[in-house]
DNA sequence: CCGCTATGTGAGTATATTGTGTTATAGTTA
DNA sequence: TAACTATAACACAATATACTCACATAGCGG
C-alpha cells in the first residue's frame, strides 16, 4: 500500500469510528426522523449534556452530521441519508451473525 | 432508552467498530475482489502477521467476515456484500467534507 | 448591563485499543 | 513421529477514548 492510498483510509477509518459508539447511533437514528435541537437529543439518549455534546461534535467534524444555530438552539441533522443504509448493512450483519450464533446454541442442545 | 434498545446499539456499534481501522478497510477492500488466504492479506496490507491476524479475528468475531480452513491455510471473506455499500457511503462522506473543506478555503482566499 | 438558558470546552481519571514480540496450536509432509 | 508451515493467542507498553465535573461562551429578555 502506498502512503496516498493508506491516507485513504485513515480518513474513512476516522468517519467509521466517529458513528461506531451506542450514543451516537441513538442519535443518527433519531435524526433519521428530521433535524433536531441538542435539547431533545440529550433528552431522547439519556445521557449528559456535555458527553452527547462530544459525541455531536465528533460526528460533526468527521461529516456525519451538520448543524445550524436558531436563536438558543444548535439544530443538528444527518449531512446524507446514505447514512441510513450503512446502518441498514449493520444490521444485516448483526441479525446474520444472531442466526449464526443460535443455530450453534441449538446444534449444542 | 430502554436497556434492550441500548444493547441493540452496542451490538451495531461493535460491528462498526470492528470496520472503524485503515488496515481493517484495506482488508475489507482487498476482499472485495473475493476470498484471499492470510498469506495474501498480510503480504497486500503490509503489516505484522500478528497484527493482521488480530485484525481479522476482531471483524470475524463481529459477523463481518468468515473464515474457512484449506489445507494448511485459512481464506476469508466477506460475509455480506452490503459492507461495499456500506463503504461507498462512508466515501460519499468524505468526498462531502473534503468538497466543504475546499470551499471554504477558497473563500479565505 | 444582568441574569437566564442552551451549548461547548478543558482537565483529570478510568478504561479500551493498538502494535509488537513471543509462544502455542493445527495441519502437512516426510 | 519429527520437523515444518500457516495461523492464532498471550502479555506488555504506548496510545487513544469516553465520561464526568466545573467553567466558558453565545444569544435572548428584562
Amino acid at each position: 500500500m502506498d502512503k496516498e492510498t493508506s491516507r485513504f483510509y485513515e480518513l474513512k477509518a476516522e468517519i467509521i469510528q466517529a458513528t461506531a459508539h451506542p450514543i451516537r447511533l441513538a442519535v443518527i437514528e433519531f435524526l433519521s426522523k428530521g433535524e433536531q435541537c441538542v435539547c431533545d437529543i440529550v433528552e431522547h439518549v439519556g445521557a449528559q449534556r456535555s458527553n452527547v455534546s462530544r459525541h455531536l461534535s465528533v460526528m460533526t467534524k468527521a461529516g456525519v452530521l451538520e448543524s445550524r444555530k436558531e436563536g438558543l438552539k444548535v439544530i443538528y441533522s444527518l449531512q446524507t441519508p446514505c447514512i441510513l443504509g450503512f446502518l441498514a448493512c449493520v444490521e444485516e450483519v448483526l441479525k446474520e451473525r444472531i442466526g449464526k450464533e443460535a443455530a450453534l446454541l441449538k446444534s449444542l442442545a
